[in-house]
DNA sequence: CCAAGTGGTCAAGCAGCTTGACCATATAGT
DNA sequence: ACTATATGGTCAAGCTGCTTGACCACTTGG
């Protein structure tokens, strides 16, 4: 494959998951999620399962973890996440999600379901289904990163 | 398809659009190109053709055209690009890329490339050009956003 | 039980963006 | 041809989200 070839793919990625990024964030703030960007949501995804230190996050996020924090503030600020003394560990305070927090998840989740439903319709399920599948298997582990 | 599964790609893509934003960058700059960050990429995209004015590539990078201005300033301070006289329009300005321009333009096409490659090594050629073109075809228009 | 390590916050500074105001040139209407 | 409006660009000020540096509270290991 030519370097052009790869470019060509490179921008095609990066423009899609630029417009797919947009979508959910737009979609979140339709259904009633104000003030989120998306950001929070890479924050929610370590948040979810059982929550997380501030530490955690700002490896996950791959941030120093003033910025995380800071990030958490506004979080409980704008009542998605609280603080909780952590239960193993006096030093460390365990930030969860709050039932509003859930509920923009669970937005996010739907949102990026009709782009998906979109793309479904332009290439067939079963072609997204191998998108998935292939993004999956390239996809890097360690922190996530902004794409720019 | 289930929201969790919408969800489950989304993530994926995204993690694999960050992880190659970081990775071309850092190839760009093994390549001797210091202080370039991944929003010039979108710029040089831009420019390369035939050049573009300030307020075309502010429409194209989604920002202002003063911040577009700005990162030009910046790009014309490192050698990337320089700044002439419209040939058409004395208000405007065309900016057009340097021989230093085209050559970062082509390292990045390098560095992707290596990743290209090293996803072909994952899934194979053919998967990838098949990747490539489903890419291509949900691709969204409009100007280029930050995927975050 | 003390030394070093780790979780977290406070404070200051900076980079990259925005909004607002403005000038120079182009274009359209009469 | 002349004026009114639109468009390309810059200057200046301000904000937001990040960084670095300093510090405290608690934990862990000799």
């Amino acid at each position: 494959m030519q370097n052009s070839e790869a470019m060509a793919l490179s921008a095609a990625l990066l423009a899609v998951a630029g417009g797919l990024t947009q979508r959910i964030n737009e979609g979140v703030i339709a259904r009633g999620f104000e003030g989120v960007r998306p950001a929070h949501g890479f924050a929610f995804a370590r948040l979810a399962p059982d929550g997380a230190t501030v530490t955690d996050l700002a490896a996950h996020l791959g941030v120093t973890k003033q910025a995380a924090s800071q990030l958490v503030d506004e979080l409980v600020r704008k009542g998605y996440a609280e603080r909780r003394p952590h239960p193993e560990d006096a030093r460390a305070r365990l930030v969860v999600l709050t039932g509003r927090g859930w509920d923009c998840t669970r937005a996010a989740e739907e949102a990026a379901a009709e782009v998906v439903r979109e793309w479904g319709g332009l290439l067939g399920e079963r072609d997204v289904r191998t998108l998935r599948d292939q993004l999956l298997r390239i996809a890097p582990h360690g922190p996530i990163r902004p794409a720019w």
